[in-house]
DNA sequence: GTCTATATAGTGATAGAC
DNA sequence: GTCTATCACTATATAGAC
């Protein structure tokens, strides 16, 4: 792509430190109040910068949205990759996938929703994520030695694991509570009758 | 609430005919662009209507969001009731919560992100939905004869399978299809043992 | 019941000075 | 690297004519 037509506008450096800080903005923000708040003059406002400045580092408003997904993938990649390799892969399984964390992830997908650039590298990263929590999975259940139900193969514990984990996260975060408990309570009695208590705290 | 302190605009009435073109018109919109796309001037120019006429029989767009979800909530709780009761209650809850019009409900979930008014709403709907689906459910289990796994009660069974039900849709429209043949089987395979092979077709 | 016209405020993006 | 100023557009909502 080097030498392609080219873009008049400016541009600023990958590692500059006003960059890093817009990102973390745009972060804090779409936490706090949903990717809705992320535009233009409101992460300018709240990094105490001009407007025009965004822009000089991110191209378009869908450039700083990629560059905010990019920059979690790999940080979220590497701390699966270790948890899942852990003595209690279960429930580093069950606390991924229901970590609160994943509020960026459920904003990211619903931005997704009318961002088709974004859907697609979300969808990419989506992909690359479970085949990686696939492997570590798979690996760190035969170094437990666990014994999975009958037709229950490492993938389908993924896939229904995630599924429930976000899902409770994504009701919780509306609001709606009804019949957690019981839910959760299930969920732990089956930790428990596979892996035991909890060890000490693994880190968040 | 006749006679309360008087708002000045005038408004349309409950059972127009043109009220209903713009909840319909809105609806697909949402559907087919996402939430986003509904605005007061897009309804308009779908439904051939002046923006203004929006405005007069929804005060304001929050209103008209309103609307929408209530006018479902009435249709889908007597859909759950009737299918939980059937004679396959699990391939019914299956069904209820994997379906694709779900995608409505995804829609205004995210749109509930960064509307309080209808957060407030969706998770009132949510919850009183659940209910009605757990009576439903417990009932239909009973008159099926169906055992459940030991500690896993009706409450749990609803609340897993919706979450996973979900989760699979959101995948799917993200375009995220990664090991979902595995994990479609095994629910197929769960509700085989359950309750052998699937009724004559029970509508969509 | 439906319209035109408009008030008011927001948006992403660009040009070019410093 | 950062700014000011501005373009071109979108948005919701309102007033009042027909």
């Amino acid at each position: 792509m080097t030498g392609m037509t080219a873009t008049p506008r400016r541009m600023g450096a990958e590692n500059s430190k006003t960059r890093l800080l817009l990102l973390d903005t745009a972060q804090r923000l779409m936490l706090e109040e949903g990717y809705a708040a992320v535009g233009v003059r409101r992460v300018a406002r709240e990094a105490e910068v001009a407007p025009a400045l965004v822009l000089y580092y991110f191209r378009t408003l869908d450039d700083l949205f990629l560059a905010m997904l990019r920059r979690r993938a790999d940080k979220e990649l590497e701390r699966a990759e270790r948890l899942l390799s852990g003595p209690q892969p279960l429930r580093a399984l069950w606390q991924l996938s229901s970590h609160p964390g994943n509020a960026l992830t459920t904003e990211f997908a619903a931005l997704a929703n009318h961002r088709k650039e974004i859907r697609a590298e979300l969808a990419a990263i989506s992909e690359r994520y479970r085949e990686v929590q696939l492997e570590a999975l798979t690996r760190g259940l035969e170094q437990a030695g666990a014994q999975l139900p009958a037709g229950m193969s490492p993938a389908v514990l993924l896939v229904l694991t995630n599924a429930v984990g976000r899902n409770l996260m994504m009701e919780r975060a509306l609001g709606m509570t009804t019949r957690h408990e019981e839910a959760l309570a299930f969920v732990e009695q089956v930790l428990h009758d596979y892996e035991g208590d909890p060890a000490r705290a693994a880190e968040q």
